[in-house]
RNA sequence: CGGGGAGUGGCGCAGUCUGGUAGCGCACCCGGCUGGGGGCCGGGCGGUCGCAGGUUCAAAUCCUGUCUCCCCGACCA
């Protein structure tokens, strides 16, 4: 591709309202641009890069025995109605009419659809197992979209959905998804970790997500030899805090400290040696006082899950009624209380009920549920945990029978008897990863891509006027280029060598070649490796040149 | 949805308080010089100042309404 025909509209400066490093870098890489909120375009040297991701998903798929198909984004809101999703999911899910009035939803998945077929379809165990994906807009009217392509409303997702006969059967699906997961992100060159993820109300026996570490991520990973879990659901041990001084007992007066840092300093105490409660309310059961070591947090997904029900945070009218008083509660005889695991036997100041008190209690072991936040420090088997930001690039979802139950999916198996087919689905974002490669191989001039994202192999800058010797070179070198197993770009702008440079370095091509009078006086080209900036020592030689740049291209990150 | 910020040429900005001929840098076009890290000189093109009302002799500027975008939070199959 010669760089004087290509839409590559760089810029100099970044979009006045970008913050995340990929979205000001591919802005003014010029592989994107922004039509509305959560909506971008792909200029065409971006599409290639985001093809390429597309192309490793696809060869990983089709490697385990996924067949590619195609669903439509635009779906029947009856399917939606089916699943039950059409009033689950809220304002996400784009809905309409059509002309005849009908109700249609702009698919944010495809299980509906796929189930739909599914269940028509298959109908014997002879045809499971069986794996569908496809690579499909997905519409989402997020709330908040973010940071250029991290967080969009309409976006592409490879969406594979497996059929089998049973839960051991999903277990060996299961494992051949994660594992073309692994080859997927490591093929791409991205930093990621495999996390234990939440498997949310709608049940699901196990799910995992695999994250990209960087700074604009918008999940928390917690980290450990051996352990990755995103922080909505790691647990970990805490950090021990000093006992509760002796001195410290019975009913304490501790006027308008309604907090657990006003305490603990009026105290003198560890906020440790405090415990906070947590007042909420649930369907079911009514007012619950949950009551975490009062330098812990609530962590509201794993509580939801442990109470197996959403709740709502008690409002202090509700309290009120209950005859408590907000900023002094404490464990309560009238309500059910509930500790968080990190709240070991021993002595602990609480809210005494009443105002302007606290009172110290001593708790027996009993019943204890993990519900706090994971803390930068807690340990897991004895190492110190980090947590570190990071974006979902893919996740994997045991779906059970979720929906084929409400579909109807099932097959007769060998005994004649019909059975719910028992369904996974696995998801991968291509734009996420692009943005996420972007954020981890970003720096200051541009985006250093991995090579098999970049959107071409090498790019070979010529320097010197057209007509000139060494501008007869390059284009020489380009057609031999050409005619290898390499993509090339060809930087043959009218254009300053500076200039050709700073958008080399910005587009972010792996191998950069220039080729100028020096070259020619040399017959040595320059290579410049782009992860680093780093010369290849000595060169390559203008003399076969196509054979010698393809041998370092295989070696490149 | 709550809080904060912003809409002026392709990009980045000034001008708005205090109404009076729309301006700067980059980019773009033409000519010349230069030719290995965004170079220099000269000459140009391009904007109904987000939109709609209103006030005024006069509105980018004041008033009212509205739309859009960004950031933080809530939310996120």
């Amino acid at each position: 591709m010669r760089l004087s025909h290509l839409l590559l509209p760089t810029e100099r400066q970044p979009p006045a309202d970008a913050e995340a490093l990929s979205h000001k870098l591919m802005v003014r890489a010029g592989l994107i641009r922004q039509v509305g909120a959560g909506l971008w375009t792909w200029m065409p040297a971006g599409w290639r890069i985001h093809q390429k991701a597309v192309q490793i998903i696809r060869e990983e798929m089709d490697g385990i025995g996924a067949q590619e198909m195609s669903m439509p984004l635009i779906t029947p809101a009856e399917h939606w109605v089916t699943s039950g999703r059409h009033d689950s999911v809220g304002a996400e899910l784009f809905r309409f009419q059509d002309r005849k009035r009908a109700d249609m939803v702009l698919a944010m998945s495809h299980e509906e659809t796929v189930t739909f077929h599914v269940s028509s379809l298959v109908r014997s165990y002879r045809q499971l197992p069986l794996q569908l994906y496809h690579f499909q807009l997905k519409g989402r009217d997020e709330a908040r979209p973010r940071a250029g392509l991290l967080r969009t409303r309409e976006f592409v997702m490879k969406d594979a959905y497996s059929f089998d006969r049973d839960e051991e059967g999903l277990d060996v699906t299961y494992e051949l998804q994660r594992a073309a997961y692994h080859r997927i992100f490591e093929r791409a060159g991205l930093r990621f970790y495999e996390c234990e993820a939440d498997v949310g109300m709608m049940g699901g026996s196990g799910a995992h997500e695999f994250m990209a570490p960087c700074a604009a991520g918008e999940n928390d990973v917690v980290l450990a030899p051996g352990y990755s879990a995103n922080l909505e659901i790691a647990s970990a041990d805490p950090q021990p805090v000093p006992p509760l001084p002796d001195a410290v007992q019975g009913e304490l007066h501790t006027p308008g400290q309604t907090t657990v840092e006003a305490v603990a300093g009026a105290l003198g105490v560890h906020p440790g040696n405090l415990l906070k409660a947590f007042p909420v309310v649930t369907e079911s059961r009514g007012l619950v006082m949950v009551m975490v070591r009062g330098d812990h947090r609530v962590n509201e997904l794993k509580l939801t899950t442990k109470l197996g029900e959403p709740f709502k945070q008690a409002t202090p009218e509700q309290l009120g009624g209950a005859g408590m008083h907000p900023g002094f509660l404490g464990p309560s005889a009238e309500v059910q209380t509930l500790y968080d695991a990190a709240v070991t036997p021993g002595r602990y100041v609480v809210g005494a009920g009443k105002p302007d008190h606290h009172v110290v209690v001593d708790l027996e072991g009993g019943e204890r549920i993990d519900v706090r936040t994971v803390e930068e420090g807690d340990t897991v088997g004895g190492h110190p945990v980090v947590i570190e930001p990071a974006i979902e690039i893919g996740n994997i979802f045991k779906l059970g029978t979720r929906y084929s139950e409400p579909f109807g999916a099932s097959y007769v198996d060998e005994a004649g008897k019909t059975r719910p087919i028992v369904m996974g689905s696995y998801g991968v974002g291509p734009a996420r990863m692009v943005a996420a490669a972007a954020e981890q191989w970003g720096d200051e001039r541009g985006i250093a891509w991995p090579r098999a994202l970049a959107p071409w192999d090498v790019e070979l800058v010529g320097i010197g006027k057209a007509g000139t010797p060494e501008r007869d070179a390059a284009e020489a070198l380009y057609a031999e280029l050409q005619a290898s197993a390499l993509d090339v770009l060809y930087d043959d702008r009218e254009a300053k060598p500076g200039e050709k440079f700073a958008d080399a370095e910005l587009l972010g091509v792996p191998l950069r070649l220039t080729l100028g009078k020096r070259s020619l006086e040399s017959g040595q080209l320059e290579a410049q490796r782009r992860r680093g900036r780093e010369d290849v020592e000595g060169g390559v030689p203008i003399g076969g040149a196509a054979a010698a740049v393809e041998a370092l291209w295989h070696e490149l990150p």
